[in-house]
DNA sequence: CGCAACATTGAGACCAGTCAAGCAAAGTGG
DNA sequence: CCACTTTGCTTGACTGGTCTCAATGTTGCG
């Protein structure tokens, strides 16, 4: 978790990330105001309850957002692949923990200073509200497949947004891809338990769908019956 | 669904949705481009599928927001109240259809217009931001309420949801409130079945944590007991 | 190697879905 | 006004998918 300048020369991301909107004068101006960071598996990069006060960019790795229930009991809500927003613009106080799914890279800004260049530059505002409503939209089929859907047809959907999600290229999936997550977390962000998503995995691996490699390496042997697994 | 010129000096949301963040001259403009309308239960207001030409507040009322899969099914994804928006800002069609739940009332806007609006005004792309962050924020609750938790958690969750969105100010909750949902709009919601909400209801009625009056009327009679159901 | 974390598999219990019947309220038409 | 239909709600019995509990297998790391 060391703290080094920003260099955009290098971002892989600097094309796709919330910034690329900016003019040269005022992304050296954010530049100066934020920080590199890098985080390694299960550091916590912003945590729920807390003064929001950072916001970021995810340049590389995956991470996830989560609620903690009064029980204890985590539940997460979303995954940010490379090119996503971390943290609360707006309202006091983080209301999710975010947390490394693999070692990543992160470029993190105060948040004061980056809500006030929101509202000078009508274009980076307006990439903000893109951006969230894209959010709302995958916050919305999340919704979708985990509401009335059993088991299989969950995993199933899970693992095509994951291949969507790995593919370099918008133009189609990505073949084989790894977990980013454990069993367990697949079961908390699927609303099922990991023994359940454990067996779907083995039986859609059963069925031809899949191939696992290990535990985390999954290949899309059969794509359309993994679409009509999802129903 | 009668076509009328829109006045602001009547509308009892005036102070509260989008529109409120214009000047003067800017909402003078707005409501020459704008409609109201009014819509009865059941009537569509805008469909999924279709190019995204509207973008409208809701006055009165409420609404729902949902999804059809390919096997015809409805799923509801979220509700709307008085004050909130309608549309899909930016992307070329609507992928939510919103339905009318009881009648309402509505502001409507060509699209295109109200993003051109929005692209001079910063305050207008600030306030929809907020809106929407709000929206995502709402989604991830529903999602930590349906995922993982049983269906007496889910009705309990619903209901306090839903006497918090009934309440006028928004200090604290109304006591009891009018259902927009009928049993099966519920289970949509909820990611459940009609007759699983029905007997919840009941569970819950006869443990004294609330009273029905007909079948849409629900007074909240032991407030904290409907908290802990929640879990 | 040996521990710790993670994953798989099995057996039984239980919650909720399905199927089915009956009831209540509101509308329709003779 | 009443029979009839429609729509929505409730309740019961049964079934099945998923959760729970438990044991075993696997991977990775000090």
């Amino acid at each position: 978790m060391t703290a080094l300048p920003i260099s955009c020369d290098l971002c892989p991301v600097a094309d796709r990330a919330v910034c690329a909107v900016l003019d040269e004068a005022e992304r050296t101006r954010l530049v100066q105001l934020g920080r590199h960071r890098t985080f390694a598996r299960g550091d916590t990069i912003i945590a729920a309850g807390a003064a929001a006060t950072t916001f970021g960019t995810l340049v590389s790795g995956a991470v996830k957002l989560s609620a903690i229930d009064r029980d204890g009991s985590e539940r997460i809500v979303a995954l940010v692949h490379p090119a996503g927003t971390l943290g609360q613009l707006f309202g006091g106080t983080d209301r999710l923990t975010v947390t490394a799914l693999t070692s990543c890279e992160v470029c993190l800004f105060p948040r004061a200073q980056f809500e006030g260049i929101a509202g000078e530059q009508p274009a980076l505002a307006a990439r903000l509200l893109k951006d969230t409503l894209r959010e709302l939209d995958e916050s919305r089929a999340l919704l979708d497949l985990i509401g009335g859907r059993d088991a299989r047809a969950r995993v199933a959907g899970f693992l095509l947004a994951l291949a969507r999600a790995a593919s370099t290229h918008g133009c189609h999936d990505a073949a084989q891809f790894d977990l980013p997550l454990t069993r367990g977390e697949m079961a908390q962000l699927l609303g099922t338990t990991i023994e359940t998503v454990s067996r779907t995995l083995t039986a859609l691996e059963r069925d031809g769908a899949i191939r696992r490699e290990g535990t985390r390496r999954i290949a899309v042997t059969d794509r359309p019956r993994l679409v009509e697994a999802v129903g």
